[in-house]
DNA sequence: AATATACTTGACAGATCGATCCAGTAAATT
DNA sequence: AATTTACTGGATCGATCTGTCAAGTATATT
């Protein structure tokens, strides 16, 4: 997952995947088939322990707007580290393969409409309990949320200014704010 | 630059940028020296010929409010036609490469500041024009225009649903709109 | 017409790619 | 203890990769 997500599927070879992974190339090809069956293994691996963990406060939280705030902070502190992991494995797979792999598309689809959800359904408990406005457009700020964070993501790729990254959530809890 | 934009550096070999470009694999790495050459050259043609294009709009309104919106709704619908080459060869480059490539993080650095002040003259040129509110952060809301566009250019890779960009048009329109 | 310059062709390095084959070893199961 | 199962190492396949070389053909320039 890691040698993916730090360089792309197509810069990453098979003897770097079994030096990353410890395991000898048959076994490899024994348990995944092929390299892409890897690839597409590691994106629902991706989706289910680094996209789910990093929105299970936003469901479990009682107070969602919060919540929802927290995790662009933690994105753009995120953007603002030194590491070589840096980034979204599924937006950079949206960005090199999605046109023209369905499978990747597909994956990397599951995992949009799932943090469009998570977005949504803490939008529409934060409304019920009057932390914003009634008339928002849960649909349209979900979204909207979706956007700014893949957004995010490629600008990680960038090491970007902090004021940048520092301008982005502002704006976005200016646009919660408004209740 | 079609080939590049569609498929990524990676995934593009010589034999398809020979056809592409009509030419002799000779005469290209006479005139670009290598692959990696050749791409960096394409960045910067990328940058005057699509980049600048679509951005001159902005940079000449007379109602920078209104060319803003303008240019965010006709990303919007370029990510909803069925082109095989659809989002931003910029965006797709700091997603595969600029980490690892000092040249290529430069570049789209440029465009990616070239995009940042357009947004920002716009914004100030409009609020001395009264189309927007005084107290909006031109800076904040540049950043957040950028992180916008990068986000609808990561979507574009993916067959968006109408609704979903029209709601993020929809949701950037409104903060603009709040004067 | 003679010469220099630009472009084309195709073969071919040298390396690396993903993937496979096979013989051998360790581990687990019975 | 015997047998199945799981893993390892290493050679190797054919294909493809970027990049180069030498020889030939146009196209300008003088």
């Amino acid at each position: 997952m890691r040698e993916f997500w730090r360089k792309g599927y197509s810069a990453t070879s098979m003897p770097k995947l079994e030096a990353a992974m410890g395991i000898n190339r048959q076994s490899l090809y024994d348990t995944f088939k092929s390299k892409r069956g890897l690839f597409l293994q590691v994106l629902k691996y991706y989706h289910e322990n680094i996209i789910k963990v990093n929105f299970a406060p936003i469901e479990e939280s009682i107070s969602p707007k919060q919540a929802i705030c927290k995790y662009f902070r933690a994105r753009a502190k995120e953007a603002l580290t030194h590491s070589d992991i840096k980034g979204c494995l599924v937006t950079n797979s949206i960005a090199e393969l999605a046109q023209h792999d369905d499978q990747v598309g597909l994956q990397t689809n599951i995992t949009l409409q799932y943090m469009r959800s998570v977005f949504k359904d803490a939008l529409e408990r934060a409304k019920r309990s009057n932390e914003i406005s009634k008339n928002l457009d849960v649909d349209e700020t979900a979204d909207f949320l979706v956007n700014n964070a893949q957004g995010l993501f490629v600008m990680s790729r960038m090491n970007p200014a902090k004021s940048s990254v520092d301008g982005v959530v502002t704006q976005i809890e200016n646009l919660l704010m408004k209740s």
